[in-house]
DNA sequence: CGAGATATGTAGCAGTCGCTACATATCATC
DNA sequence: GATGATATGTAGCGACTGCTACATATCTCG
């Protein structure tokens, strides 16, 4: 690995912890660089773009969610789906994964809007989860893609509603769920 | 009315139609003033700030939201929650929803990390909602709030899904929750 | 008419943005 | 040690940001 390489990844690596501290907003060459020890210059002689150091970063910081999530369940493990949700829940509204959940809904609104890298990094994302989700639920083949795709809205909905500063209301959902699903 | 308070109540009107179509992202003063006729020397007559300008326009979002929401059911109606659920859920995936939800994702995503006016404007949006679906959701008092902040969870987890994307697995969470529901 | 309040245009400030031209320093290879 | 590739610093450009000082219109009321 060349000299570049290896100053790309560290500048990587760093970035996603400003990225995770600082949101997605107002993320500049400057700050970001910054947060690597380098310059704006550097920067942009790592990478092409600031699409590019930012689709960098962002994959970066959906690699390290997607480990934190296969960490969190050994492989083969199978649960049914009102105790997978609140595994998910408890673990997603916990403190250490709230940066990246705050970063999570920043990408959301870009996608939204159909910006990129937003759009495609939005969708790997959605995706891992997804497939994580349905490896982990324990549901008859016919039943398991509703049920993923409901848990999957329902962990994602209650997020929201934290965010907007309503905890009481997601964690009454979640509850509620857990209740209403056999 | 001085004709200062009626410019200003015009400027908020078409700052609203471009925050709507624009989004909350990059909209600066001077656009902003553009889209309303005026110039950014003259909103800042308006208003005293620029975070004032956007808490104004994000309240008439908000109040024209509101309003689509009522106008949707009337007064009285009441509806079991898989019903009221997917009555929601088609109104809020339509095109004609969709510009308010996109900037009620950036406004969530804004209001996770703190920034005023997001966190008071997400949650004033939010309590609207709780209290919208509260009054037309038909359920025992018992099981009315958690019934009604799941209803809640699963629809902006839907659009969230939706936002990503993934408009299959919306579909398929809200096909879910109202087959699972008695 | 004249004086004061109200309304609006012009111009610009200090800062940040992404990005680039240019010069230089360091290093490997012949 | 000369030469070319790799790496990095300096300086700045033009555009945009929120905001303000100053001048000027226009209108109201005595």
């Amino acid at each position: 690995m060349s000299v570049r390489e290896q100053r790309r990844e560290a500048a990587i690596e760093r970035m996603a912890d400003h990225l995770l501290a600082e949101g997605l907003a107002g993320a500049s060459l400057r700050p970001l660089a910054a947060a690597a020890g380098s310059s704006d210059r550097m920067l942009l002689y790592y990478f092409t773009d600031k699409d590019d150091v930012l689709a960098a970063t962002l994959g970066r910081v959906a690699a390290r969610l997607t480990a934190m999530l296969d960490a969190a369940l050994e492989p083969g493990a199978k649960l049914p789906a009102d105790a997978l949700l609140g595994a998910v829940w408890s673990a997603m509204s916990s403190e250490t994964l709230a940066p990246f959940m705050r970063v999570w809904l920043e990408v959301v609104a870009g996608a939204a809007r159909g910006q990129e890298p937003h759009r495609a990094i939005a969708s790997g994302i959605l995706g891992g989860f997804a497939d994580w989700i349905d490896g982990h639920i324990d549901a008859t083949d016919a039943q398991r893609p509703g049920q993923a795709a409901l848990l999957l809205a329902t962990v994602d909905g209650a997020l929201l509603l934290d965010a907007a500063g309503r905890r009481d209301l997601a964690d009454a959902a979640i509850a509620a769920a857990c209740a209403a699903r056999p």
